[in-house]
DNA sequence: GATTCGATTTACTATTTGGTTAATTAACCA
DNA sequence: TGGTTAATTAACCAAATAGTAAATCGAATC
């Protein structure tokens, strides 16, 4: 069944701004936990708690290099929520036809010609 | 930037499996709060409580049909989780080309023909 | 009108979360 | 050796979460 205590931690890991602050900055590279840090009106421990939440949910791992413990992204568990996610996608297309519709139906009353903006484009 | 009060709330509320479970019931149609309840071992209260959550992050909508509060799934706050996570999708593919070429590598050296799964195959 | 049914609200509890400061560990540097 | 730097651990706190039981509300039914 759907019950992933994988996808608990992962959704649970993103559902906080700071930690997906964090996932956006190692995604251009290696960042010591200070380099991580420095963005952020908080103190160092908390960093490392955020960090602990990452790693328990397998999105980053930590090497070790003198000091540092630089930490570097491991994406794969997005990729289950990911899928997760997927399932849902008829739905709010969906929405965006039942809009179309409503908009279809506005324009209609009006019989104006201004083009719509299409949606569901895949990036 | 990153931080959306939005993804938050999205995040937060897939985190918990009786949620996903409730979303995932809603996937085939409208339900009832009690039929929604009937799986799980929880009192009502705490499906109201789910609910709310679910609610909030805009993922469901309530309807009144006498004394039913009929549930809808509302899936469009998902799509901006999809695009924030598929983002990394990068990463993710590239630890699993990572694993292919330690696994050519181990195959290599066993020169043993045993089968390999392939990854990355969408449901 | 009284009762039942579906659902919510209220009040309370235990646990988890997100943060703090202070102390500690571990590696480098001079 | 002593000091600085990077990071974590420990102890603590406030607020949020996830659950409960009991009371309430509103619509339907007898």
């Amino acid at each position: 069944m759907g019950l992933s205590i994988q996808l608990d931690a992962t959704f649970a890991a993103l559902a906080d701004p700071t930690r997906r602050a964090i996932l956006a900055k190692l995604a251009s590279g290696e960042k010591s936990v200070k380099e991580l840090a420095a963005p952020f009106a908080m103190s160092a421990p908390a960093i490392t708690k955020h960090l602990k939440v990452l790693q328990r949910a397998g999105l980053i791992s930590q090497g070790r290099e003198a000091q540092r413990r630089p930490c570097r992204l491991e994406a794969k568990p997005l990729e289950e929520a990911a899928d997760w996610i997927e399932e849902y996608r008829r739905f709010w297309e969906q929405s965006f036809d039942r809009l179309d519709d409503y908009l279809q139906e506005l324009q209609g009353k009006q019989s104006e010609g201004k083009k719509r903006k299409k949606h569901g484009s895949k990036k």
